[in-house]
DNA sequence: TAATATTGGTAAGAGAGGCTGACTAAGTCA
DNA sequence: TGACTTAGTCAGCCTCTCTTACCAATATTA
């Protein structure tokens, strides 16, 4: 079978789990697409510009999604000190939150994939991937 | 890094590479969702539900799909014989035409990941995704 | 230093892709 | 026969993403 698509099938996999858990968890108004972006969120905040080149998707895109996550509490706007068109997008408190549970949900399916492959063959797997982004990922 | 998001990384490379072979090659209008619909067609023809059920979504969004691949004349719809209900969605010869098109690209793409793991280490990435799909596909 | 180009971001509108709910027609089974 | 299930369609809606066009601030350069 398609090595794509095998990816694929892990990656959705990954991502439903993932959501499930932030749902679960009482963030029933996070979205797929603004977690995608909201990950990309730096400790000291990141411009809109730098989210949407990460994320691969036009400004315009990341600016809507910065809208809703700002709307519902999860990140903020703060002028840039360093240059007075830009602004960082911060996570806020209630992001740090659910940041929090995802990380928690991604490490235990993690654990889950690591008991089915072994501790060395999952070592593999993602080293393969990480390699792998050398070539494929151009914002490694 | 995130498994899930390695795969992911991995996975939208291929992706972004096969769409544009299949472009290039003068399929200009076919778009990611119906080849990921389309992938699912099996020789004999496939019932919509069917191939909703794979791609996991709904059947209006599966028949929605197949509409637009019917009218760009990629896929027919025939009378299923055992079943007056249902309808087989089959490959049209110029759904033929563009599914080797695809292969091709995918052939090369590997080749190229290839080169850069090793043939081992691609031997070893695709035991681990083909492994990983016992637990994470429910249509294995 | 003034004109020009670049960069960060917003606004408006369109289209793709996905969903739910309600429905018809055909098959299944008690 | 009547109740239930299954294949598929219709209608309406929402989210995400794009393109085109624009403004304001910074950088560059003549």
């Amino acid at each position: 079978m398609n090595l794509g698509l095998l990816c694929f099938i892990a990656y959705r996999a990954m991502e439903v789990e993932v959501m499930k858990a932030v749902a679960e968890a009482g963030f029933d108004d996070l979205t797929v697409a603004q977690g995608r972006l909201a990950a990309r969120i730096g400790p000291e905040g990141t411009r809109l510009t730098e989210l949407a080149e990460q994320a691969q998707v036009t400004k315009q895109t990341a600016g809507f999604l910065v809208d809703q996550l700002e709307r519902a509490g999860y990140v903020t706007r703060t002028p840039d000190p360093a240059d007075a068109r830009a602004r960082l997008v911060r996570m806020a408190p209630r992001g740090e939150a659910v940041v929090a549970v995802a990380r928690q949900a991604e490490a235990r399916v993690e654990a889950e994939w690591t008991r089915h492959l072994g501790k060395r063959g999952t070592a593999q797997l993602r080293a393969a991937l990480t390699s792998l982004r050398e070539i494929t990922d151009p914002y490694a």
